[in-house]
DNA sequence: CGTGGATTTGATACGGGTCAATGAGGGTGG
DNA sequence: CCACCCTCATTGACCCGTATCAAATCCACG
């Protein structure tokens, strides 16, 4: 379940910490040694549950290999993937924050590696390195843009606009740009994507095909999907 | 249009930044002085624009009398209104934290009065006194929590949830707790509120009307809302 | 090549948007 | 003080889009 690799820091320190996450880009070697000593760390499976909503875990978690979802489900089993946290980002600061509960909960997409920091440390590191309280602000603030193009799309109601922002949104994340388009290896299933974009599984299938007929994308299997025309689906998203 | 009110300062030292202002709770008087000094101070009519989408402020703005709304517009001119800030509340962060533009239209519900900070100012608090950092990242926090919640319905497509949620949410803001319920005096016109849920006005009406006959709201004229039976809307907006 | 799960396609129902008409306040002027 | 008007809110009728249910098809994998 869950593996603790105790001997890991070296690497981490100068894997992890250095290169790969951003919130640690402004200290220097010496912080990060001293960081890297307090990090725990875990691994999960594909499918496996990080954190369940409304628990408490009085840690922050970052990424730090593979993908994770952080979704919410109503009563009636249905689920809204809120955000995919890949190599880098971060989760679990609102207990810490706040004294709210997990709002979400959080799986993983893959294999993962986590690394783990203690309220109490992650306290100390705000408190000590206030570029780093700067860089959350940012992430933040760029979360916090983002949801409000949703919640604007929402009462928009114009599904094909979300559809076609939420391709652009992952083209920009997980996306290979080239000469005649974006190659776009998707971190969900086309029910993940109709999760996180809201909508029912078969709406997507619908609207996916649909753009495919207007030339716009084309789908590689069920994995991938090839952009040929970026510019038509900014037009379609910016009527949101 | 803008009046500023230069002699302000002893006031806003006494009146504003010290009591009302909660982002400045944790200085001392010495630096509310000195914060007080580099305010400057703005008033609106009901109505007026205070800042357009996309517009680059360079400055971070507080609410120190009267409400705003934040608002997004589509192109067919349909409003989705985000944010509502009343006394305390801050906007205007975003192209100073990243380099975007404001990402929606402020306009002013009542009269107000405004506090500005300058970019540098605003950094110089950051940096100087990270607490202040620290209840940003608590501000935007609940934000976040707040959107994420809102997205969630979206997709759980319930309006009766979002309606119950939104009256919850504006009660907890604005309410007058009272033995047999809560009254809640509304900072918007039904059009409003209809925009600020992301549906039409006709079915704001038609929702409020309904739960009216259920006997779990009553309708006090157009600007106030009784609610009768808050633990039946928790009910509602729980299915979320 | 076959099996099972995921995806796509088709048919139907229902919810909410839209348009149009009616109704209720609140402010103004007689 | 009352009547009128203007704006906002409510109600009704209708239509469109998306969820839902059911069936067919595709794809990956053994």
């Amino acid at each position: 379940m869950t593996l603790t690799c105790d001997s890991a820091c070296r690497k981490c320190l100068n894997k992890l910490c250095t290169h790969k996450i951003p919130l640690f880009s402004s200290l220097n070697r010496d912080d990060l040694e001293h960081i890297a000593g307090s990090i725990t760390h875990s691994s999960y499976n594909t499918g496996e549950t990080i954190i369940s909503m409304g628990e408490k875990s009085n840690q922050v978690t970052i990424v730090s290999e593979g993908r994770v979802k952080a979704c919410r489900y109503t009563a009636d089993g249905k689920e809204q993937i809120l955000y995919i946290f890949a190599e880098g980002d971060f989760f679990g600061e609102q207990d810490i924050l706040n004294e709210h509960n997990t709002p979400y909960q959080v799986e993983a997409l893959t294999q993962v590696k986590l690394c783990r920091l203690s309220q109490q440390d992650f306290q100390n590191l705000l408190t000590e390195h206030p570029s780093i309280g700067l860089q959350i602000l940012k992430e933040f603030s760029s979360r916090l843009q983002r949801l409000e193009k949703i919640v604007q799309g929402s009462g928009g109601r114009s599904i094909d606009a979300r559809v076609s922002l939420t391709l652009l949104e992952l083209a920009a994340k997980y996306g290979q740009k080239d000469e005649a388009g974006v190659l776009l290896s998707l971190p969900l299933s086309r029910e993940g994507l109709a999760n996180y974009m809201g909508i029912a599984r078969e709406t997507a299938s619908r609207k996916l095909s649909q753009l495919e007929n207007d030339g716009i994308i084309e789908s590689l299997g069920h994995k991938a999907i090839w952009i040929r025309d970026p510019q038509a689906l900014e037009r379609i998203a910016e009527l949101i």
